[in-house]
DNA sequence: TAGGCCATCTGGTCCT
DNA sequence: AGGACCAGATGGCCTA
């Protein structure tokens, strides 16, 4: 049995393709369907334009080096905790005088990744 | 080629 | 009842 769901079908399309695909029972099949497409559409625009403008908007302010480096999802949100803590860090620690000491996997340096990458900009000017 | 990542679909649950 | 939210499944793309 093929499905036909993996179709991005607009509105204007619907009418033609009732006439294409042999659905069993016009009456109650194809607005089941067509339910099911519409809710597909919406999840769509959920994830396009909720979830993922979050992500972006997330990844904007997590200082990496390079800037523009690209992350993963799952990475922006490792990456965006062990910010907050090292936000938290400085917090307490006071200003840059002293790196805090989380470890950095990514350089594999005992500076935080954070600290790591603020030294870099420091340096460069 | 395997593994990671992502978009999309789907059905279930919750909320208004 | 309809929409929002969520998690699991699936298939495609990319990279090491």
């Amino acid at each position: 049995m093929e499905t036909y769901t993996n179709f991005q079908i607009s509105e204007e399309s619907w009418e033609q393709l009732y006439s294409v695909i042999p659905f069993q029972n016009n009456t109650e099949t194809v607005p089941a369907t067509k339910q099911r497409c519409q809710a597909n559409a919406r999840e769509r625009d959920r994830t396009q334009n909720s979830v993922n403008m979050a992500f972006n908007a997330l990844r904007l302010l997590i200082p990496t080096e390079p800037p523009d480096r690209k992350l993963s999802k799952i990475e922006i949100l490792r990456l965006a905790g062990s910010y907050i803590t090292h936000l938290d860090n400085q917090l307490y620690t006071g200003e840059m005088e002293q790196p805090c000491l989380m470890k950095s996997d990514e350089y594999n340096t005992s500076m935080c990744t954070f600290c790591w990458s603020s030294t870099k900009k420091t340096n460069h000017r």
